[in-house]
DNA sequence: CGCTGGACGTTATAACATTACGTAGCCGAG
DNA sequence: CTCGGCTACGTAATGTTATAACGTCCAGCG
């Protein structure tokens, strides 16, 4: 009782809409951090650290390591989701992640698109079993591979 | 009701104790995932495919191809297991895991050990959440890094 | 025999991620 | 102000994880 509620804190931003800018969910994002999150928020689907930095080229990235060290930050804030089982970064599902406190990720093999979703009985499942074992959990991952609502009717 | 009654059908095998061997699970796998899976059998760890490799130099291992193919097979048999959040790979726990239906892994960030669980509650809600949205599970992962009751006991 | 399919071995390379080092700006303590 | 600590940044080099593209060997089978 006395500790942390959930596993994941995820997403406490406080949200601005900011004129002048294009994507701001957080108006203390650096310079690297704001390109990599528009980029993110841009794409339709998950992108790797790399294909991150091949899009912002132009904007003056040149080194993976300033992509990797904005998706740290970014990862740290839950204003980006890295996918695991990708090695790829999604931006979190922008509102929704902070009120809903997102736990999973559903990722169509067909399309590619990743749905965010929080089933707030898996947390607590897990929660039961952490208690039952003794094990004291930090993060974790939830991770379905499938086929999206979409693909699986369209095409079997 | 049709279809797939769940997400993992892993270790569906029929287990040999063999004589005159070392570690067998099944009786039919070749050299090289012998070799691998009984690599994984004696960490007491997860091993990425590079450490396997290290540690079958001596047995005549020489390329990651070689691991990969192996674990690739391994891990489509539920013999071994990836742990997507470390890059590494564990074996099976052994008898365990075809009963229970292994499900998801607790990672020890301290000691490293990872614990095999399966809440039945998980798999249900995860299920559920299919249902309802449409999307067609296939595989599945699930992953937790914390302290292990050990390390959380003896250590803070 | 001749075909097929699976596992194998080898080399090279792709894709993902970090280490190491130095610079620059901000800010609070002295 | 100026020094020290902190954070972010830029660059080069390197480390780690994973696959592609070949060709070979061998067992099963018509």
């Amino acid at each position: 009782m006395g500790g942390k509620e959930d596993f994941q804190a995820g997403c406490m931003i406080d949200t601005h809409t900011h004129e002048g800018h294009d994507h701001v969910w957080a108006d203390d994002l650096t310079r690297n951090q704001e390109l990599v999150l528009g980029a993110l928020a841009h794409a339709t689907g998950p992108l790797s650290a790399y294909e991150i930095l091949d899009r912002l080229r132009d904007d003056g990235l040149r080194a993976p390591l300033q992509v990797y060290r904005a998706l740290d930050k970014l990862t740290e804030r839950g204003l980006a989701h890295r996918l695991e089982s990708l090695n790829a970064f999604v931006c979190c599902a922008d509102a929704d992640c902070h009120r809903t406190g997102g736990i999973g990720f559903a990722i169509c093999e067909s399309c590619g698109r990743v749905e965010e979703f929080a089933e707030p009985a898996i947390r607590q499942s897990l929660r039961r079993w952490s208690k039952a074992s003794g094990f004291v959990p930090d993060r974790m991952t939830i991770e379905l591979r499938g086929r999206c609502a979409d693909c699986a009717g369209a095409a079997g």
